[in-house]
DNA sequence: ATAATCCGTGCACACGTGTGCGCAATCAAT
DNA sequence: ATTGATTGCGCACACGTGTGCACGGATTAT
C-alpha cells in the first residue's frame, strides 16, 4: 500500500540508495550500465518522484501562492488563465484561494501560503493595511502584487498594473470627441484605488477641457452585490433628461446598466452612450456590443508570473504598469442633438 | 536568513525539539508552565509551522488539486469558486491547473498533483480515455469526475454531475409548449458526452411529441474559436426560413447566436426563440434576458470537493447527480403565427 | 613496481516534524 | 518505608530525498 521510493528501487537493483537518487537524476558519475538499470526497475515499480520530500531537502517548493478576490468574475478568471500558463510552462505548480474582497481573509490566505511554504506569492486587488503590511513584511516571500487597490511602497515588493488614470482619459477624449456634455460615473468601491484612478483620469480630462463641475456626477454603490446588478442599480438613479453618456468602472457594472436602459427604453447609443473598461469576452456580443477600455488581462497574469519568476532567480526587475487601449464598439455615438452646449 | 524552526524554540526554551512539537500541539502530558512558555517563545520568533515537513511525516498532504478546461469559461468560474470554498472552509489547499480540453494534459497535470501528493484530485470535464485510465488507476489517487465527458465505470472512482437528459427535455418541453415546431440544435464537439445527452434529451423528447424527422437539425462546429463565436457562425448556418426555434449546448453559445440575429435583424424572441443553458451570471442581464437551463454551478464545484472530503475520510458515498431547472427569461416566446403545423 | 589519477559507489547526515518508548521524579497507597 | 501509579520530559527513529566525503578498485603515469 505504501508508495515506491528510492529505497525500493535500491533494494530490486541492489545498490544504495544514494546511486539510484544519482541515477534517477543523470549524475554523470553513475556508470551507464547501472543507470539503465536502475531506470528500468524505476519504471517497472512505477516509481514517482515525491515532490514533497524533494521540496523538504531543497528548501523550495517550486510553488506559488495565488489569491484573487473572486474566481467567477470574468475579469479575473482571464488573469488566472494568464497565471497558470506561465506557471506550469514553467513546472511550477499553483496553489489558488479567494479573498472575496476581504483583506483580513487575503492576509490569512497568504499565511496558509506560507506555512506551506510557497516560493512566491500573487495577491490580487490587494487592500492589505499598515497592520497587515507589516505582517507580510516578516514573512519575507517574494510578493507581486497585481493590480493593487492600496500604495505598497515597501522596498522587496514587487506590482504588476494597468494604467488606470490613462484609461480614464481615453473614456473621456472618446466621449467628449463625440460632443457629450453632460456624464456620468458609474463606480465600484470594491477596488478603492483603480475606481479613484478611473475616475480621477476621467474627470480631470474633462476638466480640462473646460467642463463645469455641476455636469459630471460620480456614483457608487455601497452594495456587495454583483457588479452587474450594481450597474443595473446606479443607472437607474440617473437623470436622463441631462446625461447622455455613462463611463463605467468595468464591464459587468456597463451591462448592467445597459440592461437597465433598454427595460426603460432608453436607446443606447442614441440618446445615451456607455463606455466600459476590461473589455470581457462578453463585451463585443453584448446589443450593441460594447465600447470599452481594454486591459490586457491575460497578459497581465503571464506579467506578474514572470515578474515573480524573475524575482525568484535573483534577477533585477522592475514593476510593469501596462497600458489600455480605447476599443470603439457600437454603444457609444455622438450625443444627441441639442444637448451640447 | 534561515526559517524558524522548532529545533530553534526548543534551544530558546531549552528542551528538546519533541516537547515543543507537542506543546504546539497542545498534548496533554506537557505541563502548563512550559507550554505557555513554549508558545510564548514561539509566538516571539515569529515560528510557523512546516506543512511541508508535516506532509512528509504524516504521509499526507491536506491538499488536493483540480483541473479544469479552461479558467476563463463562465462556467468554470462558478465551479472553481465552489470547489474554493469548501476546500478552504476544510483547511484544505488547492492545487489549480488548466488542461485546455486536451485529454493528453489533463493525464499530464494528474501526474504532476500525484508527484505533489495531494490526497484526492477533482477533475472536470474529463476526456481521459482506457489507456489514460489505467494510470490512473495505478496512481491509486481518490478521483472525482465533475460532469465527465466520459463514462468511467472504473471501480474507485467518483463522480458529480447534472443530469444532461433532463435538461435537454426541458428545454423540448418548453419549446414545445409554446408551439414551435421545426427546432435546431447548437452543440459543441469540445465536451463530447455532456452535448451528446443535451440533444438527446431533446430530440427524444420531441420525437416523442410526434415531431417529424426532418423538423430537429442539429449544428456542431469543429472549430476551437470561443464559444461566443462559435454560437455566432452556427446560427449563421440556420435556415431561418422554417427554423423558429433554437436550443443551445450553453449560455455562451446561445448568446453568440443572440448577436448574430441581433446582427442580421432577426427579432428574438418574436421571430425566433433561443433557450440556452447554464444559467451564468450574464444570461440575465443580455437582451433579452435569457431563457436558459440552469445547473447549480457552485453548488456543483461544493458538491464534488464535499464528495472528495467524504471519500478520504473514509465514509461511504454515492455519487451525485443534480438536476437542472427551466428558467423563463424573454428569450423565449410562442412560435409566430402560420408556423405550426 | 610504485605512485598518482580517476571512476563508481556507499556511509552518514541534513531538511522539519511527530511519536513510541523509556526513564526519572513526584505523588498516592499499602 | 516500600511499592505502585502518575506525570513530565528526552532519546531515537521515521517520513523520502539529495549530497559531501571517503574508500576501494581500476587505470595510467613515473
Amino acid at each position: 500500500m505504501r508508495r515506491v521510493s528510492i529505497e525500493d528501487i535500491a533494494r530490486h537493483a541492489e545498490v544504495s540508495h544514494s546511486t539510484v537518487s544519482r541515477a534517477l537524476r543523470g549524475n554523470k558519475r553513475i556508470s551507464l550500465t547501472v543507470r539503465t538499470r536502475i531506470l528500468q526497475i524505476a519504471n517497472e515499480l512505477g516509481y514517482t518522484p515525491n515532490a514533497i520530500a524533494q521540496s523538504l531537502q531543497q528548501r523550495q517548493t517550486n510553488t506559488t501562492g495565488l489569491v484573487v478576490p473572486d474566481m467567477a468574475d470574468p475579469f479575473w478568471g482571464e488573469v488566472v488563465k494568464g497565471v497558470e500558463a506561465v506557471s506550469m510552462h514553467n513546472q511550477k505548480a499553483l496553489f489558488l484561494s479567494a479573498s472575496q474582497y476581504d483583506p483580513s481573509r487575503q492576509l490569512a490566505v497568504i499565511e496558509v501560503f506560507h506555512q506551506r511554504r510557497v516560493d512566491g506569492i500573487i495577491v490580487g486587488d490587494s487592500q492589505l493595511g499598515d497592520a497587515q503590511m507589516n505582517r507580510l513584511a516578516r514573512i519575507k516571500v517574494p510578493t507581486v502584487f497585481l493590480n493593487s487597490q492600496v500604495d505598497h511602497a515597501y522596498p522587496g515588493f514587487h506590482a504588476v498594473g494597468i494604467d488606470n488614470y490613462a484609461g480614464g482619459v481615453l473614456a473621456a477624449q472618446h466621449l467628449w470627441a463625440l460632443g457629450h456634455r453632460h456624464l456620468a460615473y458609474l463606480g465600484s468601491t470594491k477596488r478603492p484605488a483603480s475606481n479613484q484612478m478611473r475616475s480621477l483620469g476621467f474627470a480631470e480630462t474633462l476638466r480640462g477641457y473646460g467642463l463645469p463641475l455641476g455636469a459630471l456626477a460620480t456614483h457608487h454603490s455601497t452594495s456587495l452585490a454583483d457588479d452587474l446588478r450594481i450597474g443595473y442599480e446606479l443607472a437607474s438613479a440617473i437623470d436622463y433628461t441631462q446625461t447622455t453618456a455613462l463611463f463605467c468602472y468595468n464591464d459587468s457594472i456597463a451591462l448592467g446598466a445597459l440592461t437597465y436602459c433598454r427595460s426603460v427604453g432608453i436607446d443606447v447609443p442614441q440618446r445615451l452612450s456607455i463606455v466600459g473598461f476590461d473589455d470581457v469576452a462578453i463585451a463585443q456580443f453584448s446589443m450593441p456590443a460594447l465600447t470599452t477600455i481594454a486591459q490586457p488581462k491575460v497578459a497581465l497574469g503571464e506579467t506578474a508570473m514572470q515578474l515573480l519568476l524573475a524575482v525568484l532567480a535573483g534577477q533585477p526587475t522592475i514593476d510593469t504598469i501596462l497600458t489600455p487601449t480605447l476599443v470603439v464598439r457600437h454603444s457609444s455615438a455622438p450625443a444627441p442633438k441639442g444637448t451640447a452646449q
